[in-house]
DNA sequence: CATGATGTTGCATGCGCATTCATCTTTTTC
DNA sequence: GAAAAAGATGAATGCGCATGCAACATCATG
């Protein structure tokens, strides 16, 4: 029942034409007389002709497949970026494999997977798990883009936000709000993400003469981590008015925790701030300022740069920053000094 | 610098035997003796050969990718799916060509990529925009699985959850805590699994004796729009007592307009639930009482169909339907005005 | 009309590996 | 110990398409 496909050779017998006529009628720009490839085109969609993609690879050095690498779908941010991503891939043309790293697992079976697999180019979301030796392997002579993980001392292109930016100007929020005790709680400490975060958020706080009254140690991002921190943050430090998480993820388990668990009120008692502006920042109930990510400009800059092969080995790595911008909304407010409500 | 990578055919002259030898020693099975291959192995280590899949693919019929095709990224239910399916399907050696099927977009066009590369298997977890006849088409002559959508008339294997099960479960659950006008909101009106949750549980309402107050006819699976049902439904029916949301991403979004934009408490004013059991229907300010889709054993049964080859073209389908599970939480409680829940 | 330039076509080959077949070696069996 | 069976290996071929090359056709130019 399995009706073998059909092929150029097969194809090309039946209108009487060369297997090259074929090829070249399904080739943009190859030397074909526009009459000869109108036939053959039409003969194709009769006889359901689609060129075998393998094959094609085979012959040619593309595969126009790219590679994705991704370890965390938990956190909304990357299923919105993987989606947006592999879309702006498909309209050039390149489909996206997924490269699904489970944390623990044996790495090197994971991605040999990658190697053996000739993709046109590796873009890795994941911020976590690979170190950059694993990552060098993985990439070994290919076009490689890191998205918000910059790594200073390999060659490896990277995309990323300005993290920097973006917590000085949650800094500058606070203060501006007149708040003067804050928090940072950090997400997994060891990724670049979070340390930009939270050194220039700290380094900002002091230029301002803010308090820092507490910070969390990260252990994960996700909405229960962001509970647990947020209720540390209350119990070290019960003065704080004002709490920037390192992603909103966290920032909408600490919201939740501080209204429900914690009986403070969101923003009169305690400002929050996060990172990212997934969707869930934006529903009514949790309205929560933060810092965006420039996820459309971020994919523009990602696939302009599979395409032109400015990732290519060899050639030097780029770093792209990209500035992102504070969206201001109803979990900061400004500070209401004297009244503050102090349960407990 | 883009050093090409070594082939088996150089690997072999290296170390001097043939390519089948080097071929053999990758084959798991293959007939080679125990300290050839062992040899091999380890000068390819040494060398840094790693077998082209894409050579492989052609030689073979087999690919061991696998296509999958989604269109609807934002209902988190999908990402997590998809993350699971992934990862289970690495682990069977397959990896996960993605199809992002953009609505309104010229699916042809998108679709004719499927056909070119040989996936061995497509599995379809969009459960909107695709026709019957244009899946048809795409998994035309190769084995295909729908996940979470049954399409009666064609010859298309499906994994779905026993949606009329959870329904009726619900309507059990609603009756049992005391409500008596219930309310159904409906997801995409086109799709199977919105269309037998609500039969199901329009008949089981009615059985039970209960009034269906409202129907609020759904637009898209999202929680904007289960923001506007309920507001639809305490317009309609005052008195409504309980809704059940088409999924969880609508019951979320229910839930936050009842209680912040219809002044309604949930769940002594309304009950909710929901359908899916995604992650965010477990944080505790939503604590939606929801049906939880069985995602492991789908993924368990997709992955094993694959593996077995029992969804292969020419084969007869197969439906699965798997039961899942009514998990009870806090947007549900007994009724308050007179009659009472029945006991144990 | 002669010449070259340009455009079009088919032939042949190769991409890198899997696999069949034939050959040769080792083991088993009576 | 000889014959047969099983095992191991290499040479050769093909998977389906892309492309360099040569052959040929068409056209412009002098």
């Amino acid at each position: 029942m399995k009706r073998k496909p059909i092929t150029a050779r097969e194809l090309a017998r039946m209108i009487g034409v060369s297997q090259s006529a074929v090829s070249r009628a399904f080739t943009p720009g190859a030397s074909i007389a526009a009459d000869l490839r109108e036939k053959i085109l039409q003969h194709a969609a009769e006889m359901d002709y689609h060129p075998n993609a393998i094959a094609s690879m085979l012959s040619k050095s593309r595969t126009n497949i790219i590679g994705i690498v991704v370890s965390d779908m938990q956190n909304p941010f990357y299923p919105a970026l993987i989606e947006k991503l592999s879309r702006a891939l498909q309209e050039i043309g390149q489909q996206s494999l997924l490269f699904n790293i489970a944390r623990g697992s044996n790495l090197e079976d994971q991605l040999s997977a990658l190697r053996r697999y000739n993709v046109d180019a590796v873009i890795v979301i994941s911020a976590t798990i690979l170190s950059a030796q694993t990552l060098l392997w993985a990439t070994e002579g290919r076009a490689a883009i890191l998205i918000n993980r910059i790594i200073e001392d390999v060659d490896l292109s990277c995309v990323a936000c300005d993290n920097a930016q973006g917590a000085r100007a949650v800094a500058d929020h606070f203060h501006a709000l007149g708040r003067r005790h804050v928090a940072y709680v950090a997400g997994l400490s060891h990724t670049s993400t979070n340390s930009e975060r939270r050194n220039a958020f700290i380094t900002r706080v002091a230029e301002l003469g803010m308090v820092l009254s507490t910070q969390i140690e990260g252990s994960e991002y996700s909405y229960h981590a962001g509970r647990r921190a947020a209720m540390k943050v209350v119990e070290n430090a019960p003065k704080t008015d004002a709490i920037f998480f390192a992603n909103d993820i966290l920032a909408i388990g600490g919201i939740d925790a501080l209204k429900e668990q914690a009986g403070r009120r969101v923003p009169e008692d305690i400002a929050v701030a996060g990172f990212d502006d997934i969707a869930i920042a934006g529903w009514p109930h949790y309205d929560l300022t933060t810092f965006r990510q420039p996820v459309d400009e971020m994919v523009r800059v990602v696939v302009q740069m599979v395409e032109e092969g400015s990732c290519a080995p060899g050639k030097p790595p780029i770093v792209k920053r990209l500035s992102g911008e504070l969206v201001i909304r109803g979990s900061t407010a400004p500070a209401h000094h004297g009244c503050s409500a102090m349960p407990g």
